[in-house]
DNA sequence: AGGGACTTGCTTGACGTATAGCAAGTTGGC
DNA sequence: GCCAACTTGCTATACGTCAAGCAAGTCCCT
């Protein structure tokens, strides 16, 4: 029987930071290539280089893992978001030049950060209830969702066309990414070569551009 | 082909065709649901009404099985892509009519088989290695390919341009059905609702025309 | 300084549970 | 009675979780 153990006012959690990001970085890569079920514990000290029973120790359970490292991701993406709208807000530059930006540096974005996207991706089809428990992904989605709404002043007497046009901007990027392995290999398309993205790039942003602002293609900004 | 011959004459599968289609339906759908990891024989037996081993009595394996539900899911997908493809070029409508009908005609398509759309998500996230063993699903693709590219007759200065319209199509239409339960709902959308889809697929047909092929928003056809 | 008491960080062993696959058994129609 | 169509028992394997163990500090009293 332990004595009531003075736990002083931090709420300390197990194990060396160092550790902890080890096995987070090494959970969040196994998550998100195999996802939560096929991704054992075992594995993740494998690859972090510690023992199988650490993860467990520094995290509690591997659910809580999981959570952590939902966590930790979205809250890049938050940060991400808001720079990126900053940096929107303070450009001056006209609508279809702001919006083509938008999508060019969102592109680049998850191309950047395939994690992520696998991550949401598992999240969907196992019914997305961990994430639900991760509130930075709300903030996330909602902040997108103001900044494209304001940045692009569009028509108020369609209040819900700034959140269509952000599943479309998403589901554009994303798609390829997804399917690489499955659609895009039936269609003959290589998804990982610099020349396929770039022409992925400049379709989705023709597309939304002359689809929302009845622009004409315009040229990618340099 | 398969006329007049009964089952005779071809390779003799274990099971009767009643108990095998039951298994398959039960399949489909948790495999659709759950994924391939998370379902065992034991709840496909289950769904099924059947005995826990009569899956594999059936169709061998598990990941036999699993190719069974994709093979039959393809070839379903196929015959709807080729009458779909008929439909279209017999209908002699202009070509914005026509890939307006397609739009449309391709979200109904996806809102009514979600098993088919979580089928191909999971394999997509799993490295899409059974999928590739499936022939269907390529044939499938090319033919809409083909159709598209031909019904639209494009710019042939741009060759890739029916692929990425037609990744832009799909990745459009299924976006909201993938992410109902993570981006819609951060978002605050409710995807299952008729008002929803309604809008979305309006706003899909306008993006893809407008971009496409220049055309302002047109009715939908009724 | 130094040494025992205590804490932290991590490892290892053990246990209960779930599963796929196989093999032996059972049933029912002809 | 025989064969196909199942069912049920069994085995090996894998995993998460928990508890015990252990080594390396850290603190504190003298």
């Amino acid at each position: 029987m332990s004595s009531v153990a003075p736990q002083l006012l931090e709420p300390e959690k197990p194990g060396s930071r160092a550790t902890r990001e080890a096995v987070l970085d090494a959970a969040e890569r196994l998550f998100a290539e195999r996802g939560f079920e096929a991704t054992s514990l075992n594995d993740v000290g494998a690859a972090a280089g510690v023992s199988r029973g650490t993860p467990g120790y520094c995290f509690g359970s591997k659910a809580d893992l999981y959570r952590a490292v939902l966590e930790r991701c979205f809250s890049d993406v938050r940060s991400a978001v808001r720079s990126g709208r900053e940096r929107a807000l303070a450009s001056g530059e006209s609508a279809d030049k702001v919006l083509a930006g938008i999508v060019s540096e969102y592109f680049d974005f998850i191309t950047a950060n395939p994690n992520f996207v696998r991550l949401i991706e598992w999240e969907a089809l196992t019914g997305g209830r961990t994430l639900e428990e991760v509130p930075p992904h709300v903030e996330a989605a909602q902040e997108a969702l103001a900044a494209l709404s304001a940045e692009l002043a569009l028509d108020p007497d369609r209040p819900d066309e700034a959140a269509q046009l952000l599943l479309s901007v998403i589901g554009l990027c994303w798609f390829p990414l997804v399917h690489s392995k499955t659609m895009l290999r039936a269609l003959g398309i290589n998804a990982t070569t610099p020349e396929f993205l770039q022409a992925r790039k400049r379709h989705v942003i023709d597309l939304v551009l002359t689809g929302t602002l009845g622009r004409s293609p315009s040229r990618l900004p340099s």
